[in-house]
DNA sequence: TGTGAAAGCTGTTCCGG
DNA sequence: CCGGAACAGCTTTCACA
């Protein structure tokens, strides 16, 4: 854990935005010379608070313009069953994340597909096929906002 | 929507694992020359593929060890009170995400907290307060695993 | 901490196969 | 479509207030 300042935090949420933006230009905007504002970036890399950087890719332009959220019931749950289902759920390539969660369900993933259709057949054949998943549970994504959250 | 082939692919998978890496390194590693890489890049950016690069920030070396998936039914939804909704919300600090879904919830919400005590904070006196907030159901995070895709 | 300047790479754009 | 060469701009480091 790590104090942060006002001027970390409006590098780390300008980096949130767009992590592409330069340090210079970041600096010139909160009012920073580059090399100082580069230093507080690579500080902040070095405590662990920046775990890197992501690509963000629009499923929609490739075709899979279905997302769904799906909270997964494990029928049987030890260790064992658990790293079993992990294991086989990465290898479904129209998972994009998989949630270890605690609540109702054990997991929650989110699932890519082409349209309805499409997630019906990954669902059928893919999901209720995996070794101890049990009762499931749909969400299908209308709109999705990412904000900067507590920073 | 725009065929890829697999040099894109590849672009793309390694991107979405470190946005940080170099054109020429990663071209380096699929046998293609920097300015080929960099052009392929380029045209994905353009094709709306590539929607930007974001920062991930880890909320656990800021103090928040918590993360909660939260399920939302609103008690009353025209089209004003989820626009308030989805303002009112947009303005929690402690909220990362919001996802306007279909199915037994209207919206899915990521939420970070310092500890659990500090959830039930956020959740009596901010969530619960919304307007329009109905039925809710929580899921504690666990563990996380983020992959590809069907890229 | 902060600034300013210098060195090495990278992104970006040419042109020719 | 690719690769090679050139330039501007950036990252990264250093010295100093």
């Amino acid at each position: 854990m790590i104090e942060l300042d006002d001027l970390d935090r409006q590098i780390l949420r300008a980096l949130v935005r767009d992590a592409t933006q330069s340090a210079s230009a970041l600096g010139r905007r909160i009012g920073l010379s580059q090399p100082a504002t580069w230093r507080r970036i690579k500080r902040l890399e070095e405590a662990g608070v920046i775990r890197g950087r992501q690509l963000r890719v629009n499923a929609e332009a490739l075709g899979f313009g279905v997302t769904v959220f799906l909270g997964v019931k494990l029928a049987t749950k030890g260790r064992v069953s658990l790293e079993d289902f992990e294991r086989a759920v990465s290898a479904i390539p129209e998972v994009q994340t998989v949630e270890h969660v605690l609540g109702l369900y054990d997991y929650r993933l989110r699932i890519v597909a082409r349209n309805l259709a499409d997630f019906e057949r990954v669902l059928r054949r893919r999901i209720m096929t995996l070794p101890g998943a049990g009762q499931v549970e749909a969400n299908v994504l209308l709109s999705e906002e990412r904000l900067a959250g507590p920073i």
